[in-house]
DNA sequence: CGGACTATAGTCAATATGGACTTTGCTTTA
DNA sequence: TAAAGCAAAGTCCATATTGACTATAGTCCG
């Protein structure tokens, strides 16, 4: 009779899924919406923020109904569009969820694995040049980055998301920064480690 | 007949798997290893680099046999075990794999999504003064984990890890003081936008 | 010695994720 | 104005991930 997983967590609290449900409760603060709409506005961001694939984005929200944070209504045929399309809606449940995520999520120390880490453990065993090598060409990667994240040619953010915008770009910045920094460091350790060949 | 998945890439390859292979691939240069042994080496360093649960490893250590990076032999019952385990060793495309996937994954800028980024933004929408509150226990969080990473009473690692062990740990403080210098920043940032109360 | 307890070494099956496909409506453009 | 092409709005299902379980081997304590 007893089911072998007793619906532990409410879905959103799982680590995997606390970015996407914060990301899906905020948008809706700006009112209610339909699912490819979230949809467009999350790819539009370039997935800078949370990023999730369509069939992810619609079970969450399913999820999210089921528990109550949010409230389907079946909107006909708006504009001559093909039978339904579901509205979602923030419910006061939604919003006490969204305000715990986000204090849950800034109480965590989630460390990011993007593989960077691992990739910094291993590339100690290889010949001092070849780690050098390694670490220029993520130098052109990083600065690449940098040149994205502080916006070339971005159209300024309407005033309302300005302090928004500008707070996660600074954060985006520091990171990108503290990594050219530790890059730098890098190769002149292993510079020194593998004193230059002479030139035969 | 056509399957509908091409077996498009071979499993390492996938963004959310390569962190793991690059861990696993790397583990067994130091010798060839059963599951558990790579197991327990993972959970000893916190998982502080590429953490996986244990059905992942060994679906992953399934994955490189069929491909070929990594040669399977049966050891019967060392020491009186059960029936038989398997021991992993790297094969020399295995040894190909690794540094590919080195290559890509340094070349690869890839967007960290702790939820973080998310809170950020939406953070912005709050009444300043619980933004600053937010952004304190914050502090408090990225302090402690400074504390962690800085190595408080870890024994100092055997000469031959050294090098590996204080890359990556210069690598994880640049990050952590770089956000602690954005919530310093942040914080002075919203305490300017909402004036202190009056001591009423 | 016998039972209680922990570590070893995995497997099972429920959930989550995402590449590819589908279907319907809206614009061109010839 | 008909066919071509593209955007909207999802769904299907193969894979990946992981919480819970199993089962055997040592270890310690009385």
């Amino acid at each position: 009779m007893s089911p072998r997983r007793s619906k532990a967590l409410p879905a959103y609290r799982s680590a995997s899924q606390a970015a996407r449900t914060l990301m899906v409760l905020g948008l809706l603060q700006r009112g209610p919406m339909h699912g490819y709409e979230l949809y467009r506005i999350i790819v539009a961001h370039g997935a800078l923020y949370a990023d999730f694939k369509k069939p992810t984005l619609y079970h969450l929200l399913e999820r999210l109904a089921e528990d109550g944070a949010v409230k389907v209504t079946s909107e006909a045929g708006t504009r001559g569009r093909r039978g339904e399309r579901l509205v979602y809606a923030l419910t006061a449940a939604g919003r006490r969820i969204f305000m715990d995520l986000l204090r849950e999520t800034l109480g965590a120390y989630q460390p990011v694995h993007s593989g960077l880490d691992v990739a910094i453990v291993f590339m100690a065993r290889l010949p001092p040049a070849d780690a050098i090598a390694l670490l220029k060409t993520r130098r052109e990667t990083v600065l690449a980055r940098r040149a994205l994240v502080s916006g070339e040619g971005k159209p300024p953010p309407p005033p309302e998301r300005a302090t928004a915008a500008s707070l996660a770009a600074s954060h985006a910045l520091g990171l990108i920064d503290a990594e050219l920094a530790w890059i730098a460091q890098a190769i002149s350790q292993f510079a020194s480690a593998a004193p230059p060949p002479a030139h035969t």
